[in-house]
DNA sequence: CGAGACATTGAATTGCCTCAAGATTAGTGG
DNA sequence: CCACTAATCTTGAGGCAATTCAATGTCTCG
């Protein structure tokens, strides 16, 4: 089992899944790819179904190889909110922990590839750039979430509505914060699950986009695909 | 240097900072405590204080061996969010991250038990125990904050102050979250601080406190000595 | 083509904010 | 020790943004 040159930006196939990503599998060589390989499972889900409840018991981890997903809290009296989305290359699952914390609602379809809570644990255990790789995305969930708090305690209607647009355009193009483009994508979530990652309810998101629209920032068709002609603006308006 | 037995839950006196706690340390040994002593370094900072600015670089670690800090983020505009509190014994540093996402400062008085940060990231080297509680640690703080963007997109105002007193009951009581007591405590943030951690305006937080004071739910002296006679109650004002 | 889910729009209401005025507290110097 | 000041907090009145309730419109899939 010979190994490969590595380099962290470099994304890489996994064997498992077959797809090439930058994921967690980045900081693995080509031997440990393998080895994992033997262990993980494919798994497809359709929109709208439950992957894992609130206080369940954690069986497996996951990396997202294709969709997206909501995290969600419920309160008691049913509101809810959505505290994180979790897009494709995105590891899913505490470690270390027992029991989740949140549940996990696929928002669209989605293709999973799963390992078992044991088999990745041990793999931690003598594999320290792998333990280091979930410490960074651990950091940087934690930095988005702190961001969106800010979206939700500070920011208008229209601007969390501009702050969502602009935040799948940066995942649709991750070198947009650097230069402004035209971007264009669908939209991975309804409009009940925008209101529920926003703070808002359906019909004031309904609103805002119209806005939106009015104001030329985006264009929609078919209530899904929106293009951006000017990332620049749609910042701007972010706040 | 004699190594003494360890357990986790025990908290462990820190030679340089002479107090007794539960933090980062826990997982340390006397050797190793004794060594990491002779870097650490004690400070103070009056309340109002800022620790570290946004986006500035990190030249050391820290522990908080009293007082409270706010964690915030500003938008362009001023408007501003806290996005987290620090209390005794907690950990403030971002491991491996070259810069900080957001600034801290001081809400109360504070003391503060900082380590060089090369020092924290060579014991980190050949200390998994460590680099575990690290990750622990992380962990926490990204319910901490997902709970709480729970509060900010869907609570009432007046829920959103019950949380804020419930939570910091928590910290004074811990197994509050087994028995309900009766608890009493000092805000350990002005109105003002309150309001920017709750996503309101100063006015509205002192509404909702004569409110929950009208209902008996919590006594208020001298604007900041509070009594909380059924922390059940509040909770669930708290939603 | 028709049914059901999803989305938009309008009208009325409510909750929070803003602006403005007092009240309380803490700190200062006579 | 007390008056005086500045800072912090409380309270009220009015306005506005977002919600709720209700109806209509649009897309999707059998």
């Amino acid at each position: 089992m010979s190994s490969v040159p590595l380099t962290a930006q470099e994304p890489r196939a996994c064997r498992s899944c077959n797809v090439r990503y930058s994921g967690i599998c980045s900081v693995l060589d080509a031997a440990q790819l393998h080895d994992l390989a033997r262990h993980t499972r494919a798994s497809r889900h359709q929109a709208g179904s439950e992957l894992f409840g609130e206080e369940t018991s954690i069986t497996s981890y996951a990396n997202v190889v294709s969709g997206v997903i909501k995290l969600m809290k419920v309160l008691e009296d049913g509101r809810q909110q959505v505290v994180g989305l979790k897009f494709a290359n995105d590891f899913i699952g505490r470690v270390h922990a027992t029991s989740n914390t949140l549940s996990a609602e696929a928002a669209s379809d989605v293709e999973l590839c799963q390992v078992p809570r044991a088999i990745l644990e041990a793999m931690l255990e003598d594999n320290r750039p792998l333990e280091q790789k979930l410490m960074q995305e651990t950091l940087r969930e934690l930095d988005e979430a702190r961001e969106w708090m800010v979206t939700l305690g500070r920011k208008s209607a229209g601007e969390r509505v501009a702050s969502f647009l602009y935040l799948i355009a940066l995942h649709v193009r991750p070198e947009l914060a650097l230069v402004a483009t035209e971007v264009e994508y669908d939209l991975p979530l309804t409009r009940g699950d925008m209101a529920d990652f926003l703070g808002l309810s359906i019909e004031t998101v309904s609103r805002q986009l119209t806005q939106l629209r009015r104001l030329e920032i985006v264009v929609i068709r078919n209530k899904r695909h929106v293009t951006i002609p000017d990332t620049e603006r749609l910042r701007l308006r972010a706040g």
